[in-house]
Formats: C-alpha cells, structure tokens, sequence
DNA sequence: TCGTATCAAACGAACGTTTGATTTAATACC
DNA sequence: GGTATTAAATCAAACGTTCGTTTGATACGA
C-alpha cells in the first residue's frame, strides 16, 4: 500500500531495496578511498545511516557487499568501452586512410575517458576495480575473466586495427598497456590531478578537455597524424 | 669480539641491523601485495622470521615500519628518475632539432623505466607509494612534497623541453599525467602484464623492449617523429 | 497472521601494542 | 686475563580494543 505520511513512504520491500543502495553506493566510496581492509563495518554503516547487521542480512557480510560492488560495475561494461567486436567493424567499414583509422581512435578514447570520468555512478566502483589489478582479492579471477579481458581486447582491437603493419607482438602488448594506464591514470590519480590543474573535480569541460588531448596525442602514439 | 662459531657470527648490533633489513624487505613485499591494512604484524613476522615485538621495539609499531619503507625509497628518489634541473641542462646544452629532442626523451624514459622495473630493491616500495596516489595515509603530505612533486616537475621539465611551441597549460599537465600513468601501469599491473605477455617476470631483456617501445612512440606522443 | 527488514546486544577471533624476563655481546673492574 | 656489570636485542605472554558476525527480539506492511 507504499503510504503515506510525509517524506518516507515505502513499502517493505522498498525499503530493502533502499538500504542495499545506500550501501553499495557508500561501500563503493569508501573501498575506492581505502580499500577493503581499510574500512570497517561499523564506519560503514554509519555513514550510510544503517543498522550494522543489514549488512550481513542483504549481502551476506563484508566481503559479499564488497563484490556486490564490484559484480554491479562488471554488469555495467559494455558501457566503459566498446567490445572488440564493435571496434573491429568500425574498422572494416572504414577507409584504411591514416585520417579515417585516426578518427576511429579518438573516437574510443574519447568514449572510454568520458565514460570512465564523466558518470558519478561509474567512477568509484571503477576505481576499486583498477586497484584489483594491483591488489587482488578473492573476487580478482572474476574480474579479470569478465572485465579486464574483455577490456584488454578491445584495447587490442583497435591498436590492431591502427597497425596493420608488421609489428612483433610484444611491442603490441606493450602499446596496449600504456594506453590503459595513460587512461586509467586520470581515475586513480584523480584527486591529484584536479588539485594540480586547479579544478574542484572533474565535470564536463574538464572531461571534455583530457579526452581531446588524450585522444589527439593517442594518435601521435600509433603513428598516425596528429593533425 | 664479533665471533666466531661458524655461520651466525654478529655483533649485537649487527643483529638489530639485519633484523631491521627483514623486517623492512619483507614489508615492502608484503605492504605492496595487501596495503598497509591488509596485512598483519603477526603474519609479517612470521615471514621475516623474527619476534613480534621488535616491529615495535625497532620502528615503533606497525604504521612505523610502513613510513620507515616508504622514507627509505624517498631518499632514493634521485635514482628513480633524473631532476628537473638536469632535464633542462639536457635541452640547454642540446640543438633544437626534433632529433636531438627525441634522444633527450628516449634517454628519459629509458632512464625511469629501467630503474622502476629493473632494480630488486626499488619494485616493492615504489608499488607502495604508487598505491599512496589512490589511497593515501598520514605519510602521504611528506611522500608528496618529497617525492611527487619533484617527480612530477622532472616529467614536466621533459614535456617543457620538447614542446617549445605555444601550448595551453591544461595541455601540458594533461600529458605530464598520460606519461607518469603509462609508465607506472607496468608496475602496478606487472603481474597481469608479465603473464600476458608470458614472461616469468621482468628481466634485463624484457626491461629493455618495455623502455625501448615507450620510449620510441612517446616521441610520437609528444609530436616528434618516431624515427 | 506471516514474511521481510531492522535493531541492540553480545560473540569469539584477531588485531596492534605493552610488559617483564631472558639472552648476549660489549664494557669495566680487579 | 678472568669476572661482574651494563646495555642492546629478543622473546613469550598478556593487554585492551576493534573487528566481522551472529543472535533473538521487535516493527511493520502484505
């Protein structure tokens, strides 16, 4: 019968559903600032102005709201980058000109940086994932296995379609990874470049701004004009 | 009388040094794995196979020996990457022509790239303090003031070197950045790279090609012909 | 009345730290 | 040169606290 009397009107089951967001968006703020050893429960909780056995009843415990988190953005992948698939037929479809594959990288890495920066909903739980990658826990198969080799191929499939050339295959590998890190160095180091750069964070200018330089000099990174 | 028997023959003191070296080896493996919470004093020494008490007699506690790490890679900073006076003596004393542009920055990277990923003693505590970016603790004002900034002004005097032209001060921060991430990206991610590429870990062989494709198509990055 | 969600309280385990005794190389004394 | 003293370092044990989790009672909409 939801109700009623002035602000808070909620079903039962609403209101499950209203603590179980509340933690995860909290969860997802504080892992990101601490990790997962670096905060308890308790502050947890309290932040998010619930009971501390909520935790256990809707996730099972700590370490459950934890991957929940993580389970949540993993779902959400195929909005941070394209999959390969969608990056190789953009190829196919285009000319094999210097230009038209330039288009085609500023086109991901403008997509990749706006979609990893740019949404409030993205940026914290992204920014647990990317310190798995120096700090795995239990979670890390899972993500690598559904998040961070789906992303590696895409990465891949456009360093691949740009050098069509004979190019060995490290040298491939290791482009790919700097492209990751130049990217994903916006997110982890975020709190030290907006200060740096004099911004309260990131919004749409300054978003807008990484992407056209990052995407730009990506070109001069491939080889292609930067124009 | 130092002594005698036959392998263990210290000083007292001695003793106390080279528990400290353990204590300090097998934290930096350990803090740079878990972080500073995710690892425990008892579990560190039982690695260091040394008494739970001498964290705290030697260093003060367990945050101590954390700060006494991250010190000890600060007063190494000079080996890590070059100053930024130097960087500029570099472009003083050189012509300005792309080429010799491009030598100074193949000469960089080359430079910060070996000693990231090349020395024993260093990998540990830098993939500490690179963790410090994300997920700072109380040490994190002195690790800035003693270590990223000067870091980042010796990236800066590279990037200023090169981009002699007219160029936004947005710009040339944004790619500061981009060079520090793709750099630090292979050692933070070392071991998904490593395995990617199907290396046992990184050698003086596989440093050299990392340094050697970075430091080629940053050229490209900056606009200098890769050659 | 039934099932879901919340809550305060308590649980045992693990944490970082402290303590006081013990070991041991170096020193002082005769 | 042998013996007692000193100070540094180690160690096992115990400290009080905080942790994640569990429990059992309560609130409340269906």
């Amino acid at each position: 019968m939801t109700i009623t009397t002035g602000t808070k009107h909620l079903t039962r089951k609403k209101q499950g559903e209203e603590t179980r967001t509340m933690l995860m968006e909290t969860g997802a703020r504080l892992f990101a600032a601490h990790g997962l050893h670096g905060v308890s429960l308790r502050a947890l909780v309290r932040e998010a102005g619930v009971n501390l056995s909520t935790v256990s009843y809707h996730f099972g415990g700590k370490v459950g709201l934890y991957e929940a988190i993580i389970r949540f953005f993993i779902n959400r992948r195929d909005e941070v980058c394209p999959s390969a698939a969608e990056v190789r037929t953009k190829f196919e479809r285009a000319d094999a000109t210097p230009r038209a594959k330039g288009d085609i990288v500023s086109w991901y890495i403008t997509l990749v940086v706006q979609e990893l920066l740019g949404r409030e909903e993205h940026i914290w739980p992204c920014f647990i994932i990317s310190r798995e990658l120096a700090q795995p826990t239990a979670i890390f198969p899972t993500l690598e296995a559904e998040f961070f080799t789906p992303s590696y191929n895409s990465f891949n499939a456009l360093v691949t379609g740009v050098l069509t050339e004979e190019i060995d295959v490290e040298e491939r590998i290791i482009i790919v990874q700097a492209l990751l890190g130049m990217c994903l160095k916006f997110l982890e180091g975020h709190l030290l470049i907006t200060k740096r750069l004099g911004w309260e964070g990131y919004d749409e200018r300054s978003i807008a701004k990484i992407a056209e330089v990052l995407s730009r000099r990506t070109r001069g990174f491939l080889g292609l004009p930067m124009e």
